[in-house]
RNA sequence: GGCGGCGUAGCCAAGCGGCUAAGGCACUGGUCUGCAAAACCAUGAUUCAGCGGUUCAAAUCCGCUCGCCGCCUCCA
């Protein structure tokens, strides 16, 4: 089996094959850090860390490199605007970041380079590219020469006369064609600098990348991925940067995943309709975050509502609850007792790890695996109801089997990562906060509808329930006692 | 204006030429229960925005129309 990848580049499914065997080579564009993340960053590290997840859980091995950019144009003005230097702002949203990351449970990736720490290597590539006539300096900028790229274009399927017939672009003098892009910028007075061939100065955007990449995975490695509105400009001029410098293709795959919207609109900083990180972790389980988002393929664009969270929630409840009713099985089965679990139910469970495999394959398919991962819960929840007391080896060892590859094949999206038992235990506690009963309470009036319940008092037993249900308690009986969760809205 | 994507049940979402169109949420009926809840079982698209075409066969390929979104400027 081959993992197929819808290649930007290419514009299909291809199958995908790593340069070197066994050793995938990723450089992802990690976040400019100069604000809080919102939603739309975590889809990116998310995706991408389900990536590498994956691809780990296919043995490969995965060099895995992201960078900050850590100098820019927002970074110096915001700067500014608080009074304090680009380096304390960008450090100081770097170490947020991390907050975030590590709230959310991702992996951190294998090197993590500013641009700032690499201002060298950019000022060698942008040297190249002046030796080779591909870059121009004019005073005390360096730019492009788009026009003498060939290949440009090719990422982002644009031509380069389309592209100036609608072309918004600022008028600049230094420019030979209003096309040709920034690769180095003369700095204006009290702006940060670093001394260059050309004048004090900063790079520009897009060099960063091609510099980083290069000197961490080489002139050409497997997977460059982004966010969509990363293609153009930025991937289209890392490539005509790298290319022109290297003389080889830079990039054999090229991943983007789709945006979050609200309301159906794009979430930006622009336009002012963002969501943080921190503002989703504080009402939800980061794991209830990463099932919503890997509820649709990296793809396709992500529609963040309350309801569509809590869909998100109940879901991811419904597995938790499976899996700890497998973990309340106790003991070891009868080698005596008839196996009571039907052949349809052992097949989905022993085949759950083959077609989740296949689903992933297919360039990722989160929303396929959680079909798979519910299916594997509702034949699991389905044999446990019909145990008998004295329950089959052969059953427990199928449902503890099931339930350990739910697990596993959970950890490729990071969820279901928690105790079973624990998670329950910690969403009743935090439920308990927001509502003005105690535990206490809620066990002894239980207590006392069992009594009732015991004296045949239904009108007793029920007033307690109704009592209970005022504070949005539910109560379940079973064989085992009676349970109580918050009900849901 | 140029380029790209999407339109599948009430909502979310798989499916990418051929098994009864996954799965989740919601709804309804049943089993269970003193009654409930949870769980389980069952039910829901003769049909995949519309219209044509290709094919023995199309939600899946092609064309046109309509609607929505994104990129073309910093953006995950």
């Amino acid at each position: 089996m081959s993992v197929k990848i819808y290649n930007t580049l290419t514009r299909k499914k291809e199958t995908f094959q790593p340069l070197e065997t066994g050793h995938i080579k990723l450089y992802v564009c990690g976040i400019t850090s100069y604000d809080y993340c919102h939603i739309g960053h975590a889809r990116s590290a998310l995706a991408f860390d389900m990536i590498v997840r994956y691809f780990r859980y296919l043995d490969y091995k995965v060099t895995y490199i992201r960078n900050f950019t850590d100098i820019d144009d927002k970074i110096i003005k915001r700067a500014a605007e608080q009074n304090t230097t680009t380096e304390e702002l960008a450090n100081r949203f770097i170490d947020e970041f991390y907050v975030d990351m590590d709230k959310l449970g991702v992996d951190r990736p294998t090197m993590e380079p500013k641009a700032t720490e690499h201002i060298q290597e950019m000022i060698d590539l942008i040297g190249e590219l002046i030796d080779k006539d591909m870059a121009y300096p004019a005073n005390g900028d360096v730019y492009y020469r788009v026009g003498s790229f060939a290949g440009y274009g090719k990422l982002s399927g644009r031509k380069l006369e389309d592209m100036q017939a609608g072309a918004r672009i600022q008028i600049n003098e230094n420019k030979d064609d209003p096309m040709d892009f920034v690769l180095w910028k003369a700095s204006k007075p009290g702006e940060p600098s670093w001394e260059s061939p050309w004048g004090d100065g900063r790079p520009g955007w897009h060099i960063e990348c091609s510099a980083m990449s290069r000197k961490y995975l080489g002139d050409t490695f497997d997977i460059h991925g982004g966010g969509q509105d990363l293609i153009f400009p930025h991937h289209e001029n890392e490539l005509a940067q790298s290319e022109a410098a290297n003389n080889k293709p830079y990039v054999n795959m090229w991943i983007h995943h789709g945006f979050v919207t609200i309301r159906d609109e794009k979430m930006s900083k622009s336009l002012g309709n963002f969501l943080t990180i921190r503002d989703i972790l504080a009402h939800y389980h980061p794991e209830v975050l990463r099932f919503f988002i890997f509820s649709t393929q990296y793809r396709n664009p992500l529609d963040f509502s309350e309801a569509a969270m809590q869909n998100a929630m109940t879901g991811l409840d419904r597995l938790y609850e499976c899996l700890a009713s497998v973990d309340k099985l106790s003991g070891d089965g009868s080698p005596d007792t008839k196996q009571i679990a039907s052949a349809k139910d052992i097949t989905k469970l022993t085949s759950m790890e083959e077609r989740f495999q296949k689903a992933m394959n297919n360039d990722f398919n989160t929303a396929l695996a959680q079909g798979i991962l519910f299916e594997s819960a509702k034949a699991i929840n389905k044999i446990i109801r019909q145990l008998d007391k004295q329950p089959s080896q052969k059953d427990v060892d199928l449902l503890k089997d099931g339930a350990t590859t739910i697990v596993k094949l959970a950890s490729v999206m990071g969820i279901l990562q928690e105790k079973a038992h624990d998670y329950l235990a910690a969403k009743k506690t935090a439920m308990l906060n927001q509502i003005e009963i105690s535990e206490e309470e809620i066990l002894q009036l239980i207590k006392e509808r069992n009594q009732a319940r015991d004296e045949k008092n239904w009108a007793r037993s029920d007033a307690i329930r109704d009592q209970l249900l005022s504070h949005n308690i539910e109560l379940k009986d079973s064989s085992a006692g009676t349970g109580w969760t918050i009900k849901k809205d």
